[in-house]
DNA sequence: GAGCATTATATGCACATGCAAGGATTGCGC
DNA sequence: GCGCAATCCTTGCATGTGCATATAATGCTC
């Protein structure tokens, strides 16, 4: 139990070392922040409530927020208002974002092939 | 590949944070530093070496001289120099640590039986 | 043994994160 | 329609983390 445990831990912690490092030196993005920008890409219309994001990153909300706040700064994203729930709030890919996970999508692949 | 990178993210952040909250709210002890007073209570002479304590607790060094830092104010561990490399630091686990440890233990195994 | 690269740890700094609280909107009960 | 709890997001704050650097000790080369 303990040992599966630290088998877990320690291939998690290898994986995502090794993400970061990649994502970070070649396309200055955090591994949070691609995952954002992946399931955006996944999601019909290219757009996701804050809510349902955070929870794919396995984030707080809080920490969700700024990062979207990071993603919208470097033009990848769009904050638009829910129209029919006033409260809620879509995220939407942009152009630009699109590109940038496109092209880091190799990275992230080889990354994972190399390591899990 | 992706699908197992997820699964595995999923599982490590589910565990983690039931860890996390039960270990914080039940002893004041984040998994870390968990982690690093079990390692001691592993070690022969309830002994390790600053850098062998980064690799299994999967820190930085720096990271984990402040997190024994934190475990000596907390009276749990002691700083001493090694004998023939003074280079090195030995943390070296106290009878309130190895108490503290001790009681946490249940509660770790019992989080993991729950979860894993 | 003098100089220099290497190893082991600590610290200044920037930053991402979680918690708690705030502000806005919705929906429910009456 | 009014009041009030619940929901969705943002923000102030404290803190743990990594990177780069500083300090100290070792060992290697000449």
């Amino acid at each position: 139990m303990l040992a599966a445990w630290r088998e877990l831990n320690a291939a998690h912690a290898r994986i995502l070392d090794a993400l970061e490092h990649a994502l970070q030196e070649r396309h200055r993005l955090s591994v949070s922040e691609y995952e954002v920008l992946q399931r955006l890409a996944e999601a019909p219309e290219h757009k996701r409530r804050m809510q349902e994001l955070a929870d794919d990153a396995h984030l707080s909300q809080s920490a969700l927020s700024r990062l979207v706040g990071r993603l919208e700064t470097a033009g990848y994203v769009d904050r638009c208002i829910c129209d029919y729930d006033r409260r809620g709030i879509w995220a939407e890919l942009t152009d630009a974002g699109r590109a940038a996970q496109v092209e880091a999508e190799p990275t992230h692949r080889q990354v994972l092939a190399a390591t899990l």
